[in-house]
DNA sequence: ACTAAATGTGTTTTT
DNA sequence: CACATTTAGT
């Protein structure tokens, strides 16, 4: 099998080959660094490693889904069943799965996901009595979050961030560690997990159980990780925790790239590996295969820009190429309309197919216009990313039956499905029952049984109440104890709880509502017919972890539209970059930050990411931004500056243009070279 | 006292 | 334009 490193450079073989021992692998964008991991895996098992002593770390389920289709032509399927490949926070839950207990929780424990943490921090801060405007659930979830991330507990919450953060008073951030600490409570009762718990609690499990923790440091014998620029406090200390005391470590990153920082994402992990492991070898992969130099030579000029660089080279024996477009738009629409015709004209005259080309922006209102414009303009397009199948509302409402279905504990779902189905009752009511409850030492739903004890509660409430009570939970109830397929199981509560004349009719648009209703279920058939032996459990599980599950089905002819940060990892011949404007890209938050003295850094990330964005793009790179964007609601005119990036871009690269609507016309004019910026 | 309708607001990025 | 908050109505 030697051949097989015979298709990398030699850069890329000595980092296939360095099997033992820490390595850093500082890696360029289009530098091949997943072909350097693919077959350096593909190289571990060839010498005879076991698949299974094999962990590597991707950090989104798609790289993890295209490594493993990578490995699989290399090396054959059946050992990548037995290989543990996946994000950190899959490869946690599978841990996490297996020892349940350790960790306070039982079986048919879920995700919860940040709609859901904010929701419970929010009841704590009703609960508590305190102010929501001084303390804002966001906010505090927020605090919570990063504490969580840095490994913090609630004891130590107060004089870890009390000093530093001098607006904060000592009391504030004593409430919060209460806060923090109940948050932790109603969790565990609720046997759910947030995200950042499938990483701090798979630490806590380790460092509490010596033996398991001897067992997986042994099973992972090889460790390889991914993206390293994103990795933060808790995962890094999660990585050599795992990887002792062999410290066979292997990670890839480019710090350039590192644009997760608001994740609690810390590049001096990559900075300081030499550092951590003295012994490391580094390899710097700087030749660029993706490019063509202009589009290398303009973003290398960019990111010099920044201070905290590791000292790399990008290069390439590519052709200048094309310049990088620029244009100048009077206003979003025209600017929709100009990506447009530049797509259609690229796709009639220069053989581009419309799978070539990525539109990028920097949030997701951004795409707006364009999902406007694209279908006039007969440009099929996919919305990556964004507001997915799943988040639709009465998805989302339906989930609350299943998820109820699986975990009985789980009170936040309980409480959805209150709201969604009991009318009459509101939040003052709903929280003296939860009182009752807790006063009387009964479950909730024992209170559902004869609601009139609780006061305030009438017969026409209680009627209610109880209608919910035998059609909807008893529902839940009867069916956990059936042993039927999943996908028959959530029909028939589908039906039992009557939720077409239940929910949908209550709800606008029930016939567009019902279709997605249908595809949900059609979804879970799909499931099951794929996933033998797993169940109802494991698809919730897997619909939290996944996101972007629906940009793997789709290979159509089809544009694609994302966000900057969802388009890392991905490379298209053509790629847009909409809105370079400053407050937008750079966006305004983290202008407002640097400016706050709060993250110096704020917009060295906002040019890492647009460097990411840059350097999507194979051949033709077009960035375009607006001139004037309407404010109000009656077209008062806001001034748009454009984006302080495009000022760090080399001028002889550059191709300008401005675009304006011609007067009375439908088409756009284009000028070429009116004026360099 | 609670809900439903009407007004107001403000919008990062993701596992 | 989707969300939250305020206001009027039952």
């Amino acid at each position: 099998m030697s051949h097989l490193l015979n298709d990398l450079n030699p850069k890329q073989k000595i980092a296939a080959e360095t099997l033992e021992g820490a390595v850093l692998v500082l890696a360029g964008a289009g530098s091949g660094k997943t072909r350097t991991l693919t077959y350096r895996t593909a190289n571990l098992i060839n010498k005879g490693v076991s698949p299974s002593n094999i962990l590597t770390v991707t950090f989104t389920n798609r790289a993890a889904d295209d490594m493993k289709a990578k490995i699989d032509d290399l090396v054959g399927s059946e050992t990548i069943e037995e290989m543990n490949l996946g994000t950190f926070h899959s490869i946690c839950l599978k841990i996490l799965r297996e020892n349940l207990a350790e960790v306070n929780r039982s079986e048919g424990c879920l995700i919860y996901d940040t709609n859901d943490s904010i929701a419970i921090v929010e009841d704590i801060i009703f609960e508590f009595g305190l102010e929501e405007t001084e303390y804002a659930p966001k906010m505090i979830f927020n605090i919570i979050s990063k504490a969580k991330m840095e490994l913090v507990i609630p004891s130590e919450l107060i004089e870890e961030y009390a000093q530093k953060d001098n607006q904060g008073s000592q009391h504030f951030y004593q409430i919060i560690s209460r806060i923090y600490s109940e948050y932790e409570r109603v969790l565990e009762n609720n046997n759910c997990f947030d995200f950042n718990d499938l990483i701090k609690k798979t630490i806590e499990l380790l460092e509490d159980n010596l033996e398991i923790l001897a067992k997986y440091q042994n099973q992972f014998q090889y460790i390889q990780v991914d993206e390293y620029q994103d990795v933060n406090h808790s995962q890094y200390q999660l990585v050599s925790l795992l990887a002792r005391p062999q410290n066979n470590i292997f990670v890839v990153g480019d710090d350039w790239q590192g644009i997760y920082g608001f994740r609690g994402a810390d590049i001096s992990n990559i900075l300081e590996f030499e550092h951590d492991y003295p012994e490391a070898r580094t390899v710097k992969l700087e030749r660029n295969y993706r490019s063509s130099n202009n589009i290398i030579t303009a973003s290398n000029q960019l990111i010099n820009n920044n201070s905290q660089n590791k000292v790399k080279e990008a290069w390439t024996e590519a052709d200048d190429g094309a310049p990088i477009f620029v244009a100048r738009a009077e206003n979003p629409l025209v600017e929709a309309k100009y990506v447009c015709k530049r797509i259609n004209h690229l796709v009639d005259f220069y053989n581009y197919k419309l799978s070539d080309v990525a539109i990028l922006c920097r949030s997701h209102f951004q795409s707006m216009q364009l999902q406007n414009q694209l279908p006039k303009f007969r440009i099929p397009h996919q919305l990556v990313g964004g507001v997915s199948f799943f988040d639709r509302q009465e998805i989302r409402y339906f989930v609350n039956y299943l998820k109820l279905l699986v975990n009985p504990n789980d009170r936040l779902a309980l409480k959805r499905l209150f709201r969604i189905e009991v009318h009459g009752v509101g939040e003052i009511l709903l929280s003296e029952i939860n009182k009752y409850a807790r006063e009387h030492n009964l479950k909730i739903t024992d209170v559902f049984e004869s609601p009139t004890r609780v006061k305030g509660i009438g017969n026409n409430k209680a009627a209610n109440i109880i209608e919910f009570q035998r059609r909807v939970i008893d529902s839940i109830y009867d069916l956990r104890e059936e042993k039927l397929p999943m996908q028959k199981k959530a029909l028939e509560l589908y039906q039992r709880v009557n939720f077409d004349q239940n929910v949908l009719a209550e709800l606008d648009n029930p016939e567009e509502r019902k279709k997605y209703m249908d595809m949900f279920l059609e979804d879970m058939a799909d499931f099951q017919k794929n996933n033998p032996g797993r169940g109802l459990y494991d698809y919730l599980l897997i619909n939290k972890l996944i996101t972007d599950k629906d940009i793997t089905e789709d290979t159509q002819e089809k544009v694609k539209v994302m966000t900057a940060h969802s388009a890392k990892g991905l490379e298209f011949p053509v790629v847009f970059i909409i809105g370079a404007e400053e407050e937008v890209f750079p966006h305004l938050k983290s202008l407002e930050e640097k400016a706050a003295g709060l993250n110096p850094y704020a917009v060295e990330e906002e040019r890492r990411l647009f460097y990411v964005a840059m350097t999507r793009a194979e051949k033709l790179l077009f960035i375009s931004f607006s001139n004037r964007r309407v404010s109000g609601d009656q077209g008062q005119y806001k001034q748009i500056v454009p984006s302080r990036f495009l000022y760090e871009l080399p001028e002889q690269r550059l191709d300008f243009t401005s675009v304006e609507s011609k007067k009375g016309g439908s088409g756009i004019q284009m000028r070429k070279n009116v004026e360099v910026i």
